[in-house]
DNA sequence: CTGAAAGCGCTAACAC
DNA sequence: GTGTTAGCGCTTTCAG
C-alpha cells in the first residue's frame, strides 16, 4: 500500500495518524491557536502526508455562525452598479445555503476620504468585504487596514493592485480599451478623421488602463484616425450630454467615439440630437438596458461588458473560499471580456 | 406567527408538522414508493406550505452512491471536442466532492446507427448521460429510451430539441451565426465581392443553425457582398484544405470567409498558401490553440467561442441538479457566445 | 494546551 | 406502509 489512499483523507485519519483528537487537527487547520508548536508541525505534515483536504459540505453543515459579506459600491446614479447591486439580492438564498449573508452599502467612491472612513466602519462588521472604489493611497490605507483585523478584501471591477486585498473580480481594462480600439477602427475602415474619448475621471484606474489600452492600439494600428483628448463626464449623463453636444460641434469629421465609463444615456442623446449617429461609430462599456436599446437602434456600434452577474457570484465565491479554505477553480472566476453587438444580446 | 418562518425548514419540520416520520418524508420527496397516496398528498402539502428544501450540503454529506456521469462526445481528431474532454478530467475533483463521477466516451456521431447503440449501451451504466451528437430519428430514440429508462439526458452544444432530454448546454447557435455575419460585413466594410462558407455537415444541428443565421443577416444587411454556396468539410481539416484552395482560385474577388464548424487548420493553411489571407475577413468558431494562433497572426479576424470549461461544467450542475432537485441559478447556465478578436483572447 | 461528545440536515439500512 | 437509527465529515461547546 503506498500513501496515496483512493479515498479521500478526512479529518478521523488526519487526527488517528497524528496521534491527536479532532478538535487539535481543528484548532491548527484554522489556526485557533492554543496548540504546542510541535503538535502544530507534526499536525501539518500529516496534513500534507495524506493530501488532506476538508469536505466543504460537511464544514458547511456543521458551522453555526453565517459569514457577513458586505459589498461597497459607488452611491449615484449608475446603472450597472444598480445591476450588481441587484445581482448581490439574487444570490442572497444561495448565500443562505453556504451559510453567509450579503448587504449592500453605497459610499461616495469619487471621494477618498469618504470611502476610507466607510471602509474603516465596516471593521467588526462583516467577515469579508468587497469593494468597488478608487486607487488612492487613502483608500489602499483602509483596505490594508481591514485586512490587518481579519477581515478579507475582495476588489470589484476597478483594482486596488498595491493594497493587501486578496483577490480582484473584474476584467483587465487594458485589454478592455484595446479590444474597443480593434473594433471602433475596423468598424470605421478606410475613412480618416477624428475619434473622441469620454471618461469618468482618470483617477478611476479603471477607466485609466482602458485609456491606456485603447490610445496604445489606435496610435500603431489605425494611425490614420486623429485622437482627440479624452473628456471627462464624471460618470454623469447630465456632463457628458453637454460636452458631447460641443464635441459634435467643433469636430465636423468625428467618425468614432469611444465612451470609457458610465453616462451612456447623455452621450446617447447628443449623438440622437445630432443627426450624425449613423456615421460615427460608437463603442461604449456595460450592457445596461440604454446601451442594449443604442445597440438595436444602430446609434451603438459594439457594447464592451463584463457580467455583473457573474461578477458578484465570483466575489462572493472568492470571499467565501477564502473565509473557508475552500478550492477555487481559477477558470470559473475568470471575468471575461463580452463583446456585443446588435445579434448576440442576451 | 406566520407561515413563513425566518429559518429554513428542515426535513424534520416537515416530518413532525405532517405527522409521520422522516423516512416517510424522504420517500414521498423522492418518490420511491411504499406510501399511502393520503400520506403522500398531506406531506407534500406540508413541504409546500412550510416552502421545504432540501439542503444539498447535508444531502451530499449522507448520500452513499455516488451519481455516475457519462460524457458522450464524437470521435475524431476536432480539437475543441478534445477540450471539452479535457475539461471533463479537470472536473473530476469537483464532482468527488459532490459525490459523483464522470467518464467520457467517443462515438461516430455522423452515423445515427452508430451513436443510438452507444447510448442504448449506456442503459444502467450511468446516471445521466451528456450527449453531444446529431439531430436524427435514431438519435432522438435513442434519448427519449434512455429517459424512459431513469437516466438523466442533457445535450451539448448541438441539440435534438424533440427528444425528451432534459436541458441543452450551449449557445444559441442561429444567433451565433448572425453574429459571425455582422461582424464580417462590418470588416469587409463598403468593398464588394464574394463571401464563402465552410460547414462539417448539414446534418449537424448547430451548423444548420448558424448557416440560417448567417444567410439571414448577410442577405438583409450586406446585400452587396454575394453568398456563395456552402461547402462541405466533414470537420476534417485534410478536406477543408483543397476545398478551400480551389474556392480561392475559382473566386478570385473572394473577400470574406465564414468557417462554421471545424478542420479550420486547414482553412487557415490554404489562405496562407494563397497570400490574399491580408484582404479576406476570415471569421470561425472556437478558441482552440491554432484559432488562437490564426488570430495573432491575422489569418482569423474573429472567433466566436463557446467557452468549454463554462460548458462541461455548467452540464454536470445541471445533471446533478436533476438528479438531485437541487436549485439551478439559470442566469449561471446561460453559455455565452464569445466573441474573440487579437485584442481580448484569454 | 488537549480531548470527548453533541450535533448540523440528510440518506439508507433495517425493524416493525 | 411506516418508523427507528446509525452515520456522512466537520464545527463547536464544554471538560479536563
Amino acid at each position: 500500500m503506498s500513501d496515496t489512499h483512493n479515498e479521500r483523507a478526512t479529518l478521523h485519519d488526519v487526527a488517528r495518524v497524528a496521534g491527536v483528537s479532532l478538535a487539535t487537527v481543528d484548532r491548527v487547520l484554522h489556526d485557533r491557536g492554543g496548540v504546542r508548536s510541535r503538535t502544530i508541525e507534526r499536525v501539518q505534515s500529516v496534513v500534507e502526508r495524506l493530501g488532506y483536504r476538508p469536505d466543504p459540505a460537511a464544514a458547511r453543515l456543521a458551522r453555526k455562525s453565517v459569514a457577513r459579506l458586505a459589498f461597497v459600491l459607488p452611491s449615484g446614479t449608475n446603472t450597472f452598479v444598480d445591476m450588481l447591486d441587484k445581482q448581490v439580492q439574487a444570490v442572497a438564498p444561495w448565500l443562505a445555503e453556504q451559510r453567509a449573508s450579503a448587504v449592500v452599502q453605497r459610499a461616495d467612491v469619487f471621494s477618498p476620504e469618504a470611502l476610507a472612513r466607510d471602509l474603516a466602519a465596516l471593521r467588526g462588521r462583516c467577515d469579508a468585504a468587497v469593494v468597488m472604489g478608487l486607487d488612492h493611497p487613502r483608500v489602499r490605507a483602509a483596505i490594508d487596514d481591514l485586512v490587518t483585523h481579519g477581515v478579507v478584501v475582495v476588489t470589484l471591477v476597478s483594482d486596488v493592485p498595491a493594497s493587501r486585498r486578496s483577490r480582484f473580480v473584474g476584467i483587465e481594462n487594458v485589454t478592455a480599451g484595446r479590444t474597443a480600439a480593434t473594433l471602433l477602427g475596423r468598424f470605421v475602415g478606410p475613412r480618416a478623421g477624428s475619434v473622441g474619448i469620454v471618461l469618468g475621471s482618470r483617477a478611476l484606474r479603471d477607466h485609466a488602463e482602458r485609456l491606456f489600452g485603447f490610445e496604445q492600439v489606435m496610435g500603431t494600428e489605425h494611425a490614420h484616425l486623429k485622437l482627440l483628448p479624452p473628456i471627462e463626464g464624471h460618470d454623469l449623463s447630465q456632463r457628458t450630454e453637454p460636452l458631447v453636444t460641443k464635441l459634435l460641434q467643433r469636430t465636423p469629421d468625428l467618425v468614432g467615439l469611444y465612451s470609457i465609463g458610465a453616462g451612456n444615456r447623455g452621450i446617447q442623446a447628443a449623438l440622437e440630437r445630432s443627426g450624425r449617429a449613423e456615421h460615427i461609430v460608437w463603442i461604449c462599456h456595460e450592457l445596461t438596458p440604454h446601451a442594449r436599446q443604442a445597440l438595436l437602434t444602430g446609434v451603438a456600434d459594439a457594447v464592451i461588458n463584463q457580467d455583473a452577474g457573474h461578477e458578484v457570484r465570483s466575489a462572493c465565491r472568492l470571499a467565501l473560499a477564502a473565509l473557508s479554505g475552500e478550492r477555487v477553480l481559477p477558470d470559473q472566476e475568470r471575468i471575461r471580456i463580452d463583446i456585443f453587438l446588435r445579434d448576440n444580446m442576451p
